[in-house]
DNA sequence: ATGCATCTGGAATACGTATGCATTCCCATG
DNA sequence: CATGGGAATGCATACGTATTCCAGATGCAT
């Protein structure tokens, strides 16, 4: 079925491993067999098997990236500049989108059938950077990292945007401040987190337990925290949420449950998706280049993948800046 | 640096291939054997090389997906039950996001890295499934196919559902109808057009070309097309719209414009995205079972790449029925 | 004791490509 | 004219796994 370099030496009258190098450019080739041999390629259509390659370079060009939830409005956001960016540099992207069984991820992670990994679902307490590494596999952190000083990673300044967000509130008269913030166990969740509370304390604003919640960054999570936030004995005047996905749960829980933006509820997200521009959301947020977030990554990676890269690991940190829209006010 | 099955061979006293059919469980290898070959697998963390098997089976157990715009909200829908399900009957997938050049994408497909291949974004005038066919890469259709009768193809009623809303709006009392429908090229596009326009002309309602706009399935689309339809002589009391990214483009315009939906317009979509039951929107639209959709054609491509399938073809067809939220009323 | 079936595992090889090494040919130089 | 050297290409082999074929061992029946 398939047509090999050996079909395309019978046609060419060469032999195979003359076809190989012609195709490659190899410069031990001549000229004339060089296109003899392209011609009779052409001719019968030859495409070179990519296990053969593989298997004979022991390098794939493929990578893989990790994503634990594809509906998740903000990943596409990412994972299709980097499907780009990754094909530019000449590389395949082979989405593994796995929810919890990191025994098969790291399975299908280590049959050398990648070159390299992107991770941009990890937890701080995830096993499987420990895994890639151990096994030689080179990868990269892309959003999230462990934290840790070794990493490779594509990051945004979470704490700084953490801290645009406090400062800013607090300019605007609020002292009742709620936050939704991302898992614990993220990076993104943690420093975002870290950094509202700091410039907050700086400002000698509280930021109340009752009045912070944690959660998965998705929908559902600030659909449902805004009630309890609501429900408290002083109901917040703003609400700083964990990202763009969370806000936008709490702009709905707010219309179902008659909750005026921005007069009764200042709502600040995290990430300007494309979405959080939308007539019917108009949401301020802290903004980030989200293409250029992704294609460090995949830069990153083929570095790390060809070795060129400093041992010490490398982090590359991408500014953040207020988004100002609809959904935030001075407090009445 | 990678572990091999010589590797284990040495380290549990047997030959290589005694290693190749103890751990694919074959039945001429004593239980002993088994296990002490399990046992050296497992000290050694073996993991056999995906390339090695591909060239010796001639198999890849790997599925390419072909999109061309993972950032509208409709493919993550469809993209991770097929994901789940491929990887259920033991495939992976591969993403391949493709804006246009299609002879790129052939060769791609074409160096047997790959079993097979699902098709999301085919438009009718697409080159892609006569090159697929012509090389034996067996393929299915999803949502979209191209209509012709050798198709093998997992899509939804689409001319079913038309009609659906006609008469819907029919009953409504609306007779000032405008339609946003897909690109022609498309069999979701086309195939909603026809069935709306023939349940119409059946209730003896027309629909003029000047309330006709055609485009892509984008939110884009939508929201340009409301100021286009608003600006006709006499304004529409209804608009149809190709998908509910489109209506969500649309409800955008209208908020915009100053437009109270249902009051002054009412909208419905296709699809029923999760999206569509936000608080923000309640679009009204038309749902089917979206992960039954890409589960289906997962299970037809594995069972074309198996060859147990009826050589003429195959259409799987999922009914459609109509979700009534806020966003339609009684024309006033 | 011999023959035959059965069970188990090894040797050899195929898959398709890339590459180190050997070979051939031609030309230039002494 | 002989020799050295470079250019061009072929030969042999490696990569890792699966499979076909064959050999040895065992047990049972005759």
């Amino acid at each position: 079925m398939g047509i090999t370099s050996h079909d395309v030496a019978r046609l060419a009258g060469v032999s195979q491993p003359t076809v190989s190098r012609a195709l490659r450019d190899d410069p031990r080739v001549s000229q004339a067999t060089r296109e003899k041999v392209r011609r009779a390629a052409q001719a019968l259509n030859y495409v070179p098997s990519e296990a053969g390659r593989t298997l004979s370079t022991r390098s794939t060009r493929r990578v893989g990236v990790i994503v634990t939830d594809l509906t998740n409005p903000f990943y596409p956001h990412v994972i299709a500049p980097l499907h780009d960016e990754l094909r530019a540099l000449g590389y395949r992207m082979m989405l593994i989108t796995e929810r919890s069984d990191e025994a098969v991820a790291e399975e299908r992670l280590l049959d050398q059938s990648l070159d390299g990994v992107v991770l941009a679902t990890a937890t701080t307490d995830s096993r499987l950077p420990a895994q890639l590494e151990r096994r030689g596999m080179p990868f990269v952190f892309l959003n999230r990292d462990t934290g840790g000083p070794g990493d490779y990673a594509s990051v945004v300044d979470n704490e700084g945007g953490g801290r645009l967000v406090a400062r800013r509130l607090v300019d605007l008269g609020h002292r009742r401040i709620a936050g939704i913030f991302g898992a614990a166990n993220t990076t993104t969740g943690r420093d975002r987190e870290l950094g509202f509370r700091l410039a907050l304390a700086e400002a000698g604003v509280g930021l109340a337990e009752d009045r912070v919640v944690r959660g998965a960054f998705e929908y559902e999570t600030g659909y449902r925290a805004l009630p309890v936030l609501l429900g408290a004995a002083e109901a917040p005047t703003a609400v700083f949420c964990g990202n763009d996905v969370v806000a936008i749960g709490v702009l709905n829980a707010a219309l179902a449950a008659g909750i005026r933006v921005p007069e009764d509820l200042t709502v600040i997200g995290f990430d300007d998706l494309p979405m959080a521009a939308w007539e019917v959301f108009r949401l301020t947020t802290v903004g980030h280049d989200l293409r250029e977030l992704s294609r460090q990554a995949a830069r990153l990676l083929v570095r790390r993948i060809g070795g060129e890269v400093d041992s010490a690991g490398e982090r590359l940190v991408l500014p953040t800046e207020f988004v100002p829209r609809a959904t935030h006010a001075r407090v009445s």
